[in-house]
DNA sequence: AATTTGCAAAATGTATACATCATGTCAAGC
DNA sequence: GCTTGACATGATGTATACATTTTGCAAATT
């Protein structure tokens, strides 16, 4: 058959339906991913496959396999600290410079606004808190938070390192919904979030970037939470399906 | 025909030839990357050419084009700045990782061994320095630094980093032969070496972090000087390639 | 003269065929 | 019974054919 699909558009098919795949633990970690079956599961045929594939082992999310192929990958406990902490270190940079270059006037407006409307998200009773709302303002922040330094170099490294999911800004958010201490934690980020603003607009660098570090480690305290005292909540945290351990 | 080469390397081939062409200038900045003309010129097929030209993308050689296809990408004055930063700030995160978290006997004794061969090489007067050499140990230097932490994940991201050939740690030193003040510069760097060293042996994690940073921005230095005092000899950096403005 | 429309050439994205290599099974030999 | 080796199966890497889209150019119209 030749012609009845809409090209150019099959890689980002494979693409996102791949890394759908591998985040949801519907393949499982070490898993060889066989490019005839994977091909045929998503509709596509193996050309934009392992153009997706090459693209996801940027991304760290798949590994080569030595012999050839490639495999899902799985990250020791140490690397998902690692990840953790170096997207402080980066996500700190970012706020250094902005701090010190300077952010414009409009950006500054923008991540207010969105500041503002975290307060009024986190205003109602525990239990009552839409936690969807959060995580996409808590996203926002952080992405204008990479922007903010007009450094497009660091803006692209930063989501990269985000973009593993345990990474991400918002990895452990969702899983504190059962546990009793999680409003304290959300407390203790939105007043890092406002203090880290504060240092940039005063042009307080190293406060800014001290500030963004320590920010990230909570994601770290959450993993320890989870992995140490709960462990029996691990599997709901869908950031941990590539955690091995 | 059908086969009479060696398959499986005809992927590195396309990857190695195509970075080549792109560092070496033979490629011009904004030039759009032909998948045709590129294939037959490297002797590959457009198979293994695109599977380079796409690793070019995420190493940041190339960009994509909106309507389709790659081109040789040129950074601005700033993205180089900041890649450089960048590198120093990865740097310094590894050297204050490696304090933090102490370093191997066997790594160490390596590394030391690496800076006494790097005095010997600058022990000679400035003219008769075996430049080359210096390359090679200035590489090995910073490549051992960066395993120093026992992060994979941090390295591979400095690696990535330091890829790009005017964050690389040697992008400037070749630079200098012509220029009086270049042996001052290598005096500071090695100095810089030793100190890094030092932090991390005593466990001063900060104290390393910001010598590594500072010792980055040394490049950036010895960039200025190229571009305020000396811009004849930009044409001859051949890190600066890519360099627009 | 400038702009727009239509067409042709070329380039990209995709699918697939082919050859080589890896892997696992089964049988033979020790 | 265990190891070794040959073989069949399947997978990857590569090359190439095909269809769509982009792009450059020329002609025609305003």
């Amino acid at each position: 058959m030749g012609t009845e699909r809409e090209p150019k558009q099959q890689s980002a098919k494979a693409l996102l339906a791949l890394r759908d795949l591998v985040l949801t633990g519907e393949v499982e970690p070490g898993e060889r991913l066989s490019e005839v079956a994977l091909a045929q599961r998503l509709g596509v045929s193996r050309t934009p496959l392992r153009s997706a594939l090459q693209r996801l082992e940027q991304e760290g999310l798949v590994c080569l396999i030595p012999s050839g192929g490639y495999a899902v990958r799985s990250f020791s406990r140490q690397e998902v600290f690692d990840s953790i902490e170096l997207r402080g270190v980066l996500e700190g940079t970012a706020a250094r410079l902005a701090a010190e270059r300077g952010a414009s006037a409009s950006r500054l407006r923008v991540i207010d606004e969105v500041l503002r409307q975290l307060d009024l998200v986190m205003q109602v009773s525990a239990h009552d808190m839409d936690f969807e709302r959060y995580e996409v303002l808590n996203g926002d922040f952080h992405r204008l938070l990479w922007n903010l330094c007009g450094s497009e170099v660091l803006t692209r490294e930063i989501e990269r390192t985000a973009s593993l999911p345990f990474a991400s800004p918002n990895a452990f958010v969702n899983t504190q919904v059962d546990v009793p201490a999680f409003h304290r934690t959300l407390i203790v980020a939105q007043t890092q979030h406002k203090a880290m603003l504060s240092a940039i607009k005063l042009r307080e660098g190293s406060r800014a970037e001290a500030i963004a570090r320590e920010h990230a480690r909570l994601a770290r305290q959450n993993l320890d939470f989870v992995l140490e005292e709960q462990p029996d909540l691990r599997r709901k945290v869908v950031a941990l399906a590539l955690m091995s351990g």
